[in-house]
DNA sequence: CGTCCACGTCTAC
DNA sequence: TAGACCTGGACGG
């Protein structure tokens, strides 16, 4: 479930379906969670949510008690609170009667309705976590679907930062930076701009600019019958944008897919599956990163790939019969890194020529 | 039964 | 740069 997407559709989740829903009483927490209690209680409150980047943000408002007890009882709250969530590799949000509660739903918000119902954080491996009163984590950068100019000049404001050392596909898992992405959309975007993933990140970004050029960037329809391979490959890069932008774009895809992926019980997840061009795709390569994750790829790995680095199990088939391989042979197995930097020089000349 | 793998951080040598 | 932190599904014997 949570990369930036499925966090933002969390939000979207919470909002539509707590709308109007009065809850009340204490946040109760599972017996077995280490994550801190929430000392949050009140006869009235209602729950709305907002995201940035990996994170979801829930507001607990106080509703006014018109007359008004004049301070109310002991431990009423009567000021909002928020509480931060990050959800580790399986948290998401429920909301369901009292006794459908699902396994492993960890944080519990109840409602007066009779009978009651129950948004709850769901978390099975409990990698996720949550902080009452909590701020958006200090050290992560801007929202990479909303925060999309800040974002990018985050990013091109500090390519000589150390971090940027590292091969492109690992960088982009650094949410001091890229906060949103995670492991299926880095094979996404990095595939989209055929960009090998083991590039030196500074050497793939160097040259863009802090200001997101494409909008203003005339669409030239070259159809010179002498127009080579590469001004070819060069104009479709220019429509689609370049590697920030597509970190902005290819999450939103997701976002747009629709109101699914929130409930990875129902079987909605056909949709994102067919989305998904080379995360997990058959045919595709994969290796561990250095951080031992695994990156999804077509083509050349590029130069720092980790030497040994055993590519995790060939590829367990299952699920689906399918298999007509044809797809593998007519794909282009052209792409190695200097064809690929060669693209990118000419690409931003030809940004130049045009501003 | 067992091994490997998973949409992510964290902190400890 | 390893591990630690967790549960559970897929697959192998």
């Amino acid at each position: 479930m949570p990369e930036g997407p499925e966090l933002h559709l969390a939000s979207l989740f919470v909002n539509k379906m707590c709308a109007g829903v009065v809850f009340t009483g204490p946040v109760r927490k599972s017996e077995v969670s280490k994550s801190p209690d929430v000392p949050f209680t009140c006869d009235a409150y209602c729950i709305t949510a907002a995201s940035r980047g990996k994170e979801v943000k829930l507001t607990l408002t106080p509703m006014k008690s018109d007359g008004a007890k004049r301070g109310g009882k002991a431990g009423q709250a009567d000021q909002p609170m928020d509480v931060v969530f990050r959800f580790g590799m399986s948290g998401f949000f429920r909301f369901t009667t009292e006794d459908e509660l699902p396994k492993h739903a960890h944080l519990r918000f109840y409602s007066t309705e009779k009978p009651c119902r129950v948004l709850s954080f769901v978390d099975t491996r409990r990698f996720g976590s949550w902080q009452p009163d909590g701020t958006w984590q200090a050290g992560r950068g801007p929202c990479i679907m909303f925060e999309y100019k800040s974002f990018r000049e985050n990013v091109v404001s500090h390519l000589s930062d150390r971090a940027f050392d590292r091969p492109i596909c690992e960088v982009l898992l650094n949410q001091k930076f890229f906060n949103g992405i995670g492991n299926y959309l880095r094979a996404e975007i990095l595939f989209r701009l055929n960009i090998p993933p083991f590039v030196p990140a500074r050497t793939v970004l160097e040259g863009l600019e802090s200001e997101d050029l494409s909008d203003r960037r005339v669409k030239n329809e070259i159809t010179d019958a002498k127009t080579s391979d590469q001004a070819k490959k060069k104009v479709v890069k220019e429509e689609v944008g370049d590697l920030l932008r597509l970190c902005h774009t290819v999450p939103l895809e997701v976002v747009n897919l629709g109101g699914k992926g929130y409930d990875p019980e129902k079987a909605d997840y056909s949709d994102f599956e067919a989305w998904l061009q080379c995360y997990y795709v058959d045919g595709m390569k994969s290796i561990r990163d250095h951080n031992g994750r695994t990156m999804w790829f077509k083509g050349d790995p590029g130069p720092m790939a980790p030497k040994d680095s055993k590519s995790p199990k060939a590829k367990k088939r299952a699920k689906k019969k399918d298999d007509h391989d044809y797809t593998d042979k007519k794909v282009l197995k052209q792409s190695n890194v200097f064809f690929f930097l060669a693209c990118n020089k000419l690409y931003r000349l030809n940004i130049s020529l045009i501003s």
